[in-house]
RNA sequence: GGAGAGAUGCCUGAGUGGCCGAAAGGAGCAGUUUGCUAAACUGUCGUACGGGCAACCGUACCGGGGGUUCGAAUCCCCCUCUCUCCGCCA
């Protein structure tokens, strides 16, 4: 969330930032949240008036006794009473003010930085590069990606949906291989640049869900088993940045580089429809996920080199794709700026959101209590970044459609290492 | 699941009612010193909120919540978690 100070220094430019992301009633909010913020220090400045009183005189009653002066310590504990009560009573108005204002700040999303475009939603987004692999023929007729999965048996709805229900697939023989290499080359190549590798639990509590801000903004959108109070998680993001909360970092281990694979869980509540048959939109599916903590001012230098390393797997993948910076409108609750990646499934003749790359300063960093200590011991919140690095369905849509041939289809050269087999063959 | 023990600062660990935000040691940081690696010595060393230009001051926090008391890390109750033993088990 937003940190008060910042927005008592900056309110117009906090309320103008809030309005780019299309948040309503920014003024309101704003001058309600510097409202309850002012009553919380005046409260807390009686309240800790009324103890000091009451701490000094318990004191001075411990002396009296002490010294025998019985009578003088019995009729001040009165007064100690009085104002042990005045205190609690402060501390009772203090709890009520600072729930307000947290409920308050919770509900206001990230001030978007100032090279987010303004705009409605995604027809304003910013085209910033494409990429279009050489001499690359296209098999005509081309198929979409359900189609293909069906003919050569890879991946298996119908299956899924038995066990589980619908968007839970069952990946299949050179389906369940294609996944596994797929997981296993995004992270080899994490590791090569330079990220460390962690594998996290896959359900967490509320705190973290809290902590990035999943709650309680998406609470409807993640799978909560409510027996034991926890979430499976969207995305990675969720544990491993939550592996930092709560914790004051030291200047040497920055930037954090961390990367994950796991399963990701979406309800996706409401948004089925037309474009989201076969792999375009699941309840369940694979993502390997970057994440970095840097030092302020180093976030944005870093968002590059996200977006550069993407880039890289993507190419490498020899996908058509197109990254594209996401305008104010179209933005997530919590980010201060996003390049989605795109890339082009030409049997459904679509670009899918394969990767979204995000800086969120120090939004996260406030909720986590995540800082770092600097050479002259201020404590100093720290920025969080996280990148899809990358989600595999999509991706496996845009190959299978990309790389069908007559009776068989293609993989990546980069994949073979992993895959074991160049093409998927009718048949088995 | 059953029985017992415990939870204190970055770590180890002392503290059973006021002089305790907390001993001591270690780690860390700064400095001094010796010819390197290293050691010795000195100092420093929690977080949050509030006040102040600042030095500094006030308040809260010893797993979490409640209670007793003029006064609680310390006594009482509840919860959570950890460890040990037994049972079960990938």
């Amino acid at each position: 969330m937003l940190q008060t100070a910042v927005i008592k220094e900056n309110r117009d430019w906090v309320i103008k930032a809030l309005e780019k992301k299309k948040f309503r009633k920014a003024t309101e909010l704003i001058d309600e949240i510097l409202r309850l913020d002012q009553e919380r220090k005046e409260t807390q400045q009686k309240m800790d008036q009324a103890q000091a009183e009451a701490n000094q005189l318990s004191r001075q009653i411990g002396e009296w006794m002490k010294s025998g002066e019985i009578g003088k310590a019995e009729s001040e504990k009165e007064k100690v009473a009085s104002l042990k009560l005045e205190a609690a009573t402060m501390q009772q108005q203090l709890e009520l003010v600072q729930k307000q204002l947290n409920e308050a700040l919770l509900t206001v999303p990230n001030t978007p930085c100032e090279k987010v475009p303004v705009g409605n939603g995604p027809e304003d987004n910013q085209l910033m590069r494409s990429y279009n692999p050489e001499g690359k023929i296209l098999f005509q007729p081309l198929l979409p990606h359900w189609d293909l999965i069906k003919q050569y048996d890879i991946i298996d709805f119908e299956l899924g949906n038995k066990i589980t229900g619908a968007g839970f697939p069952v990946y299949k023989g050179a389906g369940a291989r294609l996944q596994r290499a797929l997981i296993n080359f995004f992270l080899d190549e994490a590791l090569k640049a330079g990220y460390v590798e962690i594998q996290p639990p896959i359900f967490v509590n509320e705190a973290s869900g809290l902590g990035t801000g999943q709650l309680p903004d998406k609470e409807g959108q993640m799978y909560h088993m409510t027996e034991d109070r926890l979430y499976a998680i969207p995305t990675a993001e969720v544990p491993i940045t939550n592996l930092y909360r709560d914790e004051i970092l030291s200047e040497n281990q920055l930037p954090i580089r961390n990367v994950g694979y796991t399963p990701c869980f979406r309800r996706e509540a409401g948004s089925w429809g037309a474009h989201v048959r076969g792999l375009n939109r699941l309840h369940q599916f694979d993502k390997v996920e970057i994440v970095q903590i840097t030092k302020p001012e180093n976030s944005y230098q870093t968002l590059e080199e996200m977006v550069n390393y993407v880039a890289g797997l993507m190419e490498q993948l020899e996908l058509t794709f197109r990254v594209i910076k996401l305008c104010g409108g179209d933005m997530g609750f919590t980010s201060a700026l996003t390049y989605d990646f795109e890339a082009y499934a030409p049997g459904q003749k679509l670009w899918l959101e394969v990767s979204s790359v995000s800086n969120f300063e120090a939004y996260q960093a406030n909720r986590l209590k995540l800082r770092y200590r600097t050479a002259d011991k201020k404590t100093i919140l720290l920025h969080t970044l996280n990148g899809s690095a990358l989600a595999l369905p999509r991706i496996v849509a845009a190959l299978l459609e990309t790389n069908q041939q007559k009776d068989h289809i293609l993989v990546p050269k980069v994949l073979h290492p992993y895959t074991g087999f160049e093409t998927i063959n009718l048949g088995k």
